[in-house]
DNA sequence: GTACTTTTTGGAAGCGCTTCCATTCCTACG
DNA sequence: CGTAGGAATGGAAGCGCTTCCAAAAAGTAC
């Protein structure tokens, strides 16, 4: 099919090893290089991946590991925008990407991942504090990338933002709003989001002096989890809910309107994520922004910098959140 | 790192060749194998996937392609458990997943496909019914296989449902449970599947001598087109909507709310997909369902036949769907 | 024009595996 | 017991590329 470098070599007439140098960026003559790029043009010759990694032990190819549930994965557009994200990126830096889904134990993936030996490093999403999937890949000498963030992980790269912080924002403008009870609606407990958010809630209630006995329901990312959340705060009195992410907000905010209640006029509502949907709900979501595809998009830079590094020094990178206020904590403005 | 093949040979005291063999299912005698095969096991020997390729011409590693645009992609499950479907197979399958989403325009992924020369074979899904990346993937002898049909696609391999008989027979329930002004909010136009709902909507209504004059409005498959149809197909004085999807009919059933109307008394809605949120809808959402997941594996089998097929005969599957009736349609009836 | 550097080029050795082919080893049969 | 025929094995030739090293060519300074 395709021509291989030994032809492209006799057509231009230079060695085979001048070819791969014009490909691969070597020293090269002006004349010789365009006489070989011409002919590269001409035949529309593409190297073969197989050889080039064999020969150089880079395969151009990176691979993304989302070891979760089934059933969580692509239920809200989280990890969907995470995936794009990262594409995106690594169209750009001219690689290609494997995924590996849940579908198997952690230790099964890993195997099949490090047993694949075809990709030169990975980003892997590390949401639960304690995860085999992720301690393998960094023990591993393979470059990781983690998306989320272990404390322990002292020694590895990684992708993240501020969940206390964040959680603390949004739990502090509640208050500032004059509500004083205050629920929050947690994660999946056990991942490192739904820990940290609530760090970041409990934090801010202090502060205000306000009282969480009993305010907080443990939920997990999903909907279905925000409207029995919700039923349960309501009951105990709360004027305003912290859900842990949008998706919960949207099943606290059905909860709330099936008691008859106005939000935010008798409960005030806010998320996480700010996910296309939580704008176009009714009233808009108050939420915090957490880019996500810049998140997957930062992974894929900083997956590059490791591999090109040779020293392997970590990078950590915490991006960036921004409190939106919408009317579902402020109904009487409307935007213009 | 990991020992290679010479090695393992040297330990095991037989030629590279027989523990190729005993890798590859080749033929060896017992006493061999087993003496190999306790060394693999042993050493934990991995062989490498680049040499394997270059030396036999297969990767094991097929390519997946969802060139969708980025707003539509994963914004509803369908995607997600496409994905997941597939995956789950080829971890079956012993086989590798690349993905390409759509970041680019098609000419430029086509060419990223067929320049990495990698994969053994892909899986694309062929939405729309003119796509240049489909046509381009199979003119390239890359085994290939479609989610999705293309009438004119006379010699691909493919795996689809049948969408006109399934939104014929929706259209048919809306009949059957007596409603007569029955409209219709297709989804993106130029997809096949819009097109074949809409062939198989209008079909049953000429069938039941009911008009569909000003009772079709186009959508895009998604949330806010199915509350913009609503609006116009309620001011129509419909009594029924069948939607494209379950997403766009989420949308209407939002829509018909805010207009004080009841689900089913005043307008029966039915969907199409049968994703999860449908049987939470509320009230529960009469749809079809067409296995999203096993659609994927199907289509991940498929194209390993081709792959093991040397012939290339095209293969084409069409899956059952599954009309399911909930309370947005008939109302009374509680399910025990 | 010569001697010395620097740049450019070609030759050749692998990278780790599969697979063809020839050889050796069995087994069974005449 | 000899031999044919089949199964098991080893040798060796690639697969298509990168990269080291040495040789050749092209500059540079005197």
């Amino acid at each position: 099919m395709s021509p291989n470098i030994d032809e492209l070599a006799r057509l231009s007439g230079v060695s085979r090893a001048t070819v791969s140098r014009v490909i691969n960026g070597g020293s090269v003559s002006d004349k010789t290089r365009r006489r070989v790029e011409h002919m590269l043009a001409e035949t529309g010759y593409r190297p073969n991946l197989a050889a080039r990694t064999l020969a150089s032990g880079r395969s151009g190819v990176v691979g993304v590991v989302m070891h979760i549930d089934p059933h969580l994965l692509f239920r809200d557009a989280y990890f969907g925008q995470l995936l794009q994200g990262m594409s995106d990126e690594f169209v750009d830096l001219a690689a290609g990407m494997m995924l590996w889904l849940g579908n198997r134990t952690k230790e099964e993936t890993l195997d099949n991942i490090l047993s694949m030996g075809l990709v030169d490093g990975v980003i892997v999403t590390a949401h639960y504090r304690e995860d085999p999937l992720v301690d393998g890949l960094l023990a591993s000498n393979l470059p990781t990338v983690l998306v989320g963030h272990r404390r322990h992980d002292r020694t590895a790269s990684y992708v993240d933002v501020d969940h206390v912080h964040a959680a603390d924002s949004v739990t502090s403008h509640l208050v500032q709003i004059g509500r004083t009870r205050i629920g929050h609606i947690t994660g999946m407990r056990g991942t490192v989001a739904a820990e940290d958010r609530i760090t970041g809630y409990q934090r801010a209630m202090e502060r205000a002096g306000l009282p969480t006995d009993g305010l907080m329901v443990d939920g997990d990312f999903n909907e279905p989890s925000g409207v029995a959340g919700a039923q349960v705060l309501l009951d105990r009195g709360c004027d305003a809910i912290f859900c842990a992410n949008d998706a919960t907000a949207m099943g606290a905010l059905e909860a709330v309107r099936a008691r008859g209640l106005r939000v935010p006029d008798d409960v005030a509502l806010a998320g996480f994520d700010d996910l296309d949907f939580a704008a176009r709900l009714d009233p808009p979501l108050t939420t915090v922004r957490q880019g996500v595809r810049e998140q997957g998009a930062e992974a894929a830079r900083t997956l590059f910098q490791l591999i090109g590094d040779q020293d392997g020094t970590p990078r950590r990178v915490i991006l960036p959140t921004e409190l939106v206020i919408r009317q579902s904590t402020v109904g009487g403005v409307t935007r213009p």
